[in-house]
DNA sequence: ATGAAATGTCATTTG
DNA sequence: CTCAAATGACATTTC
């Protein structure tokens, strides 16, 4: 078995480390900058060659510079770098300062290993090289340290990305990373290392690590933080974006293997550059086997990203797929179970790629399930193929930083390493396979789990050989517990909840059928597919959900509807009403110019018939036209027109100033008079002509000033 | 950080 | 009485 292991040395490796405070374009400006010599304000000189650079990237970047210019004030400055540095192991580092990607092979590795250690890059060494110079000159370990259950399988990903693991939060500490830019400082918290259960690491082993350890990190084992380093297997550029250094991590699940500090997320990139664009839709699959019990500084969020690195490898056409029969336990069950560390396993890593290349990477969607039973899928994984294992190596220290930043997530794993009882074991193969990852939703935002970011681009889903159609997003996303205690905190998917229900209660028939059947073919699906209690309840409470939300969406729209019906019928009246008004005074315009009309005409016969002041009085109390016609105001014209009434002189103004009637009371109480004789205008007139009484003024008033 | 909109769910009412 | 639909109220998510 283990002599079929082999362990590609990527040609090109490239760690990222890079914090979310400097974003990664911020630190490719930088690096232009530098590039271009912008504002360098250090020259650098190593075995005869220079580099320009600014000072403080590189005294936030390494001890080494921080003494050197931290003291030093004018431009100008030249540093000959020892002759222990080299061009071939010092431009990496650089590069990585100001790019926080460390561009490596196995070649340069050394070298960018002893200048990392000189200049005191000592955060990368340790995060870095401890991990990686083993991985690529001591592959011997890694049979041994062979421990993951056979059943730990994966496949994975045909193209390099890069995995980005930044803090989201600057939290305690982690705003250092200000200064100190790409580089971070790994310190971790040790303390925050809880997640001992899993450790499996024999006590020299832990010894041993913490030996290795400079004083700066010795009392702790470096976490996947620090060891954001990956044991790259690829060709093409690994890129591991690493990130805030507060990251803490279970020092014990990373001191169980032979390869502790490193446990990094794990791609592997495909045997051949995948450059058509069809992969991108394949499948991942992820359990978070053997991820338990990291734990994780919480706030320190990392990010992985899971990025083409080149135009060659844009089709991230990966098919990540692990499964595990079992949860993790403690190493202390020996070869029933998985080691807490990621990369322990160089068998499992290279079993994956072996079923990972049994079953080709076309490059489509293609989504090949291994059971965890599958014996022969794992004995075509242990034949060992090479070709994919960085794949492996990656996405497994990929997962075990993302359980590791997200202890929360799986609370029943890390905890609960132990294996419970045959059905609750049963249970958590099923669905409990990918708790860490179920609360990650891949496909809508993979970019809340840094190390399954571009993973997320495929469609994720728990291992398990029955195909519940689950058409959506990966149901095992956002939606992580199983079992009755599930009541995750987000139950954001619903869908992805209810199929992951459904698969928990092995649903026989699709979930949409719950929904889209009619009652009676629900009902007579019910009757030929019997079911458990607790599938009963299941589908009723699924019917019962989704009748509803339909029926709130309906209720909505119906809503909705109403209000834009009433707001037409308010348009509607607004705009009848103007008409009416409008309509309204046009006729008192109209009305108006008729009583002046007849005003007019009464005027020109009372002066030509020069009536005295007693006929004028007979004349108006003789008028059939009589002030009868107007009840209410009529009095007070006749009253003004009687011959005790006292007059004023403003009573001529009266037909020139009506004021606009707009009442349609006043107005038809008035109209008909008008329209008939006017008498109003009749006695004003009269009045008027006779100079010895007022009524103009006040009859308008009462009548028009209603209005 | 905050509020509005959208959405899902539950409890209850209604037919 | 049961069931489906409707709907108010609330919580959560998204923008």
């Amino acid at each position: 078995m283990s002599n079929t292991l082999s362990l590609e040395v990527p040609r090109t490796s490239v760690f990222t480390f890079q914090s979310s405070v400097h974003s990664s374009h911020v630190l490719c400006r930088l690096d232009e900058q530098r590039q271009n010599d912008f504002l360098c304000d250090v020259t650098l000189i190593v075995e005869g060659r220079s580099f320009r650079a600014h000072r403080v990237v590189l005294a936030a970047c390494s001890d080494y510079f921080q003494a050197r210019v931290g003291s030093h004030a004018g431009q100008g400055m030249v540093i000959t770098l020892p002759d222990e540095v080299t061009v071939k192991g010092f431009e990496p580092l650089l590069q990585f300062a100001y790019t926080a990607k460390l561009l490596f092979t196995k070649e340069n590795i050394l070298e960018i290993h002893s200048c990392a250690t000189i200049l005191g890059f000592h955060n990368l060494d340790k995060a870095c090289f401890e991990f990686l110079v083993p991985k690529f000159f001591d592959k011997s370990k890694g049979i041994q340290g062979l421990r993951r259950k056979a059943c730990c399988r994966q496949r994975l990903a045909q193209a390099d990305f890069s995995i980005n693991l930044s803090k989201d939060n600057g939290e305690q500490g982690c705003t250092g990373t200000e200064t100190q830019l790409p580089l971070m400082n790994l310190r971790s918290k040790e303390a925050a290392f809880p997640g001992s259960e899993l450790t499996s690491c024999p006590p020299e082993s832990q010894s041993r690590d913490s030996a290795e350890t400079d004083g700066q990190m010795d009392c702790a084992p470096p976490g996947p933080s620090r060891c954001a380093l990956l044991a790259a297997c690829g060709k093409q550029g690994l890129c591991l974006e690493s990130c805030d250094p507060q990251m803490t991590f279970p020092s014990e699940a990373l001191t169980s293997e032979d390869f502790c500090p490193p446990c990094l997320p794990c791609v592997v990139e495909n045997q051949e550059e995948v450059t058509g664009s069809t992969s991108c839709g394949i499948t991942p699959r992820i359990s978070d086997v053997c991820l338990a019990g990291v734990d994780v500084t919480p706030g320190c969020l990392p990010r992985v990203t899971l990025l083409p690195e080149s135009p060659s490898s844009v089709a991230f056409g990966a098919t990540l797929e692990m499964d595990c029969s079992q949860p993790c336990q403690p190493t202390a069950a020996g070869n029933d179970c998985c080691p807490a560390g990621p990369f322990g396993d160089l068998e499992a890593a290279v079993a994956a790629v072996g079923v990972s290349s049994a079953l080709g990477h076309n490059g489509n969607k293609e989504t090949a399930d291994i059971s965890p039973s599958s014996n022969s899928a794992l004995a075509r994984v242990v034949q060992g193929k090479d070709e994919p294992e960085r794949s492996i190596v990656e996405r497994e220290v990929a997962e075990h930083l993302a359980k590791g930043f997200w202890p929360d997530l799986c609370p029943s794993q890390a905890p609960e390493p132990l294996l419970l009882d045959p059905a609750a074991q049963a249970g958590l193969e099923k669905a409990s396979d990918f708790h860490w990852l179920k609360q990650l939703d891949l496909t809508s935002s993979t970019g809340d789990c840094p190390f399954l970011r571009d993973l997320g681009g495929e469609e994720t889903r728990l291992p398990d050989s029955e195909p519940v159609s689950q058409p959506e997003k990966s149901p095992y996303v956002s939606s992580v517990n199983s079992g009755e205690d599930s009541d995750c905190d987000t139950e954001g998917d619903s869908e992805s909840y209810t199929a992951e229900r459904a698969h928990e209660v092995q649903l026989p028939f699709p979930v949409e059928k719950i929904s889209s059947l009619s009652r009676n073919d629900f009902q007579q699906l019910l009757k030929v597919q019997p079911l458990t209690r607790e599938q009963l309840d299941f589908v009723h409470d699924v019917r019962r959900r989704s009748k509803n939300r339909m029926a709130a969406q309906r209720c909505r729209k119906r809503k909705l509807d109403c209000i834009h019906n009433l707001e037409c019928e308010i348009d509607k009246l607004n705009n009848e009403k103007e008409k009416l008004l409008q309509e309204q005074e046009e006729l008192r315009l109209s009305m108006e110019q008729a009583m002046r009309n007849l005003s007019s005409l009464c005027q020109k016969v009372c002066d030509e018939a020069a009536l005295p002041p007693e006929q004028l009085q007979a004349l108006v109390k003789c008028s059939p036209l009589d002030c009868i016609t107007f009840t209410s105001s009529d009095g007070c014209a006749r009253d003004s027109c009687s011959p005790e009434g006292t007059g004023t002189a403003e009573s001529s103004a009266a037909p020139q100033h009506l004021p606009p009637s707009t009442d349609p009371i006043s107005r038809t109480a008035s109209t008909p008079v008008a329209e008939t004789c006017d008498p109003i205008s009749i006695i004003n007139i009269c009045l008027d002509s006779s100079s010895t009484c007022v009524t103009g003024d006040s009859y308008t008033h009462s009548t028009f000033s209603s209005v």
